[in-house]
This record gives C-alpha cells, sequence and structure tokens, in this order.
DNA sequence: CCAGATATGACGATATTCGTACTATTCAAT
DNA sequence: ATTGAATAGTACGAATATCGTCATATCTGG
C-alpha cells in the first residue's frame, strides 16, 4: 500500500487542530463547561449500562478505581445518579441515573448530535455518506 | 440542502466516540501522559509563536491570563521554555522554547503525524484526498 | 471453613484552574 | 509634562480533581 504524502499528513493535522479548537471554543458557558470529561463520560455510559458499578466505569475509562469511585460520588452528590444496592451482590451498588441525570444526558446527547449534523451539513449529500464511510472505517479497522 | 439523516448522525456520533475512546486509550504512558492538555498545547504555541507572551497564549487558549502564566511558569520551571525580557516593552516577556522544549514538542509532533499517518493508511490512495478535502470543508468552512 | 479475589469507599498528597488583587509600564489626551 | 486609563504579568489562595494507599465488607473455590 502506497503511503501518506506529507503534504496529506499536513493537511490532515492541520485541520484536526483547527477541529479540537473550534469545538472547544464553541461552548463557552453551555452544559459542556459545568460538567467535567470525567464526568460527562460518566453519565453517559451509566446510561448506556444502567446497573453498572463503579468498577465497570474505571475499567471503561481507563482510570483508577477511586478516580471512577469520586466521580460517581460527585455524581450522586449533584442528584444526577444514584447508586442502589444490589441482591446477590452485597458489595456492588447498581449505578443509574436519576430523573435529573436522564434530563442531562439527553441534553449532553442533542448537543452532540447537533455538532455533527453542523459537520455534515457543510458536505454535500453525495460527500455525506461517503466521509461516513471513510471515518467508520479509519476507526473500526483493526491491526 | 436536504438535512443529514438520523442514522447518518448516528453513525457519525458513533465514530467519533470510538474514535476518542481509542485515541485516549491508545498510549498509556508515552509523552502524551506526562503533560496536561493545556501545557501540550502551550508548548506547541509558542513554538509556532516565538517571542510571544502569556497573554497571547491565553487568548489563544480562550483562558483567563492566570491559567496561561500558571502554565508558563510550569513548563518554566521544567525547563522547557524561557521566558526573556523584552527591550521596547519593559512589561512584557517573550515566551521561546528552550532546546529541551524543542525536542518535546518535535516528539509531539512526531507522535501527532504518527497518528494521521495510521489513519490515513486505512483508506485507499484514492480515498485519502478525498477525506482530507472533506473534513478540511467541515474544519474550515464559515458560516 | 478459609485463603484469596473482588467491590467499594475513606483519606490524604499533590496538582490544576481561576478569581481577586497588586505591581510595573505604556499610552493618550490634555 | 502630567495624569488617568489601559495593559502585561504575577502572587496568592480557594475550590476542585486525580489517584495511591489502606481499610472493610463480601463472595467463591476447594
Amino acid at each position: 500500500m502506497t503511503k501518506p504524502t506529507d503534504d496529506q499528513l499536513a493537511k490532515l493535522g492541520a485541520a484536526f487542530d483547527g477541529f479540537a479548537r473550534r469545538y472547544k471554543l464553541a461552548d463557552p458557558d453551555g452544559i459542556e463547561r459545568s460538567l467535567n470529561e470525567i464526568d460527562k463520560y460518566t453519565l453517559r455510559f451509566v446510561a448506556d449500562h444502567p446497573g453498572c458499578g463503579p468498577t465497570d466505569l474505571a475499567r471503561y475509562l481507563g482510570v483508577p478505581t477511586t478516580t471512577a469511585s469520586s466521580a460517581t460520588d460527585r455524581l450522586a452528590r449533584r442528584g444526577l445518579l444514584q447508586r442502589d444496592r444490589v441482591e446477590g451482590d452485597r458489595r456492588a451498588v447498581a449505578l443509574r441515573l436519576s430523573a435529573e441525570g436522564e434530563a442531562l444526558v439527553a441534553d449532553l446527547v442533542a448537543a452532540y448530535r447537533a455538532l455533527c449534523r453542523m459537520m455534515l451539513e457543510r458536505l454535500s449529500p453525495t460527500e455525506r455518506d461517503s466521509f461516513i464511510g471513510m471515518i467508520t472505517k479509519i476507526v473500526y479497522h483493526d491491526d
């Protein structure tokens, strides 16, 4: 397989820089700022895995369990998720979103989706599927 | 202009999730981990703007000047950048990378470039320019 | 029944962000 | 020249975050 040219690498790098930059500066005081990165990932993970425990979360995020524990504690204090006891294993806790947490995740997902929409709208309808196909290939191609 | 479909949005969102995730978990103990995000951006900004001051940096990063000042202080203590006095304005300091800082930025850029290369190699040569063109359009298209 | 694995949290060391307040300069307009 | 406002930078401290170490409760295989 031919190698990417230096010019291609430079252009792609510059584009990603610009992307990260715009994405970060775009939302100066929205939902994004009220939660830190780990907390946002936590809420989304719990939304997708109701009943999971802090240890599952830690594995998923690649952080120590104490960090995950802190995060769930923080979010529970803010009323965004609840820690239920599990019957069958009395060591474990089952994490679930509260109603408020569900609402916040919905907002997060909506904001995220709006970002995706804005990106796709800058492409022609023909390009959109092509772009999605390529980025999917990049992300999920294992080797 | 037709709107992106829900299916397209979902696929793109999932791909970005996967991307962010792989990118973060990929490098458990490389250069990336030894510096925090702001410090990495700072080094790269100073590399591109030698002689700039903390205030320029703060504007660029969208953080308070005290945060930028902390970052430059931290990096200066670690010997990665130096703060020179400027003749012509005795309030200002001119930030420059030290030799060690230059070396570290070179490593960072190389790692970044390697990531870009890996991504492009997963596409066919024909797709590469197409992908770069589309992502460039997404990032730089103003409206 | 017991050794070892597992789930979780308490606590503290260290580090980061950022608001407030301060100093040293420079600039602009009289 | 003078002086009041704007500007560059930083010191300091409060609030907060990560994560290592240690303790506790519980499960599980033999």
